[in-house]
DNA sequence: CGACTATATTCAAATACAGGTATATTACTG
DNA sequence: CAGTAATATACCTGTATTTGAATATAGTCG
């Protein structure tokens, strides 16, 4: 459970950090979750993007220590780890520096506080989505 | 309109800087840079690398504005740029404090210090270079 | 159970990248 | 001028990444 704080010969995971902070989708999804956790569906909101890309960048993000999920009835909630090792926690910070000087990491995070109130509903009552609003679901008279 | 250096829509240039950041050998050359001017044959020595590889990974990093170059004579000499970007600034910054934890950067660094002599030959007279011991070369006096 | 929702995975195509060998370029030296 | 040293580039190859379409899984609800 404990990581070591021993010096690493190789860089690897300093490395894996770059990596997943060298793609545009992953850097708009960590800058978000900055702020808080997200689900999947928020994502694909917020970004306006497509599930697969959304969740597959997820994944990666996952993989490397990145982001940390959790299951919660259908969604998955992603966040930053809690405890990142030090030089996740160093680039982090620095990175919400750089993004403060960004339009597209500002927008993002208007749009998310525009959703605040999904989300809160989200992490209070368990309930979700982010996407359509959960009342406009006609009966299905008209499906097939 | 757009030319802005204030708030740039797309994060390019901070997802070049990851992308540079993002190769050990990279990784290496920007820690050692970050102590003073270093030429290729400095380099190849220091990292015990075909000259390749270095001259590959130095023009990848100066086509993204991570390092500069200058000409002296024969050699190409390599520097981090005077007045970096804020972004690239940071992260150097934050890079400098991930390497003081890793063994390979500060052998990298260890190694540097020893070939100061020469580093400083090469920035006082001009005269280079690291790899084999000027040796055959009697005639310096005829120079100048 | 079966329909539905949220998310993940597999497959495939396009592109980027790292490393190597061989060759080119540039500047200096005699 | 030719020769050489330092560095860069072209080309090749295997591997990684990005994305989308289609499909699969897992949980929930009626």
């Amino acid at each position: 459970m404990n990581v070591s704080r021993k010096a690493p010969t190789s860089p690897a995971g300093l490395i894996q950090i770059y990596r997943c902070f060298c793609d545009e989708t992953r850097l708009r999804i960590v800058n978000l979750l900055a702020h808080g956790p997200l689900c999947v569906c928020h994502l694909q909101e917020l970004l306006d993007s497509p599930q697969v890309k959304i969740s597959k960048h997820l994944g990666y993000l996952k993989a490397k220590g990145v982001v940390t999920a959790e299951r919660r009835r259908n969604w998955m909630i992603y966040s930053l780890p809690e405890k990142p090792s030090a030089a996740l926690d160093a680039n982090l910070k620095c990175l919400q520096d750089c993004t403060q000087t960004h339009a597209i990491f500002k927008a993002d995070v208007r749009r998310l506080s525009k959703i605040a109130a999904k989300v809160e509903w989200l992490n209070e009552t368990g309930e979700c989505c982010a996407a359509p609003a959960p009342k406009a679901r006609r009966s299905l008279s008209t499906r097939k």
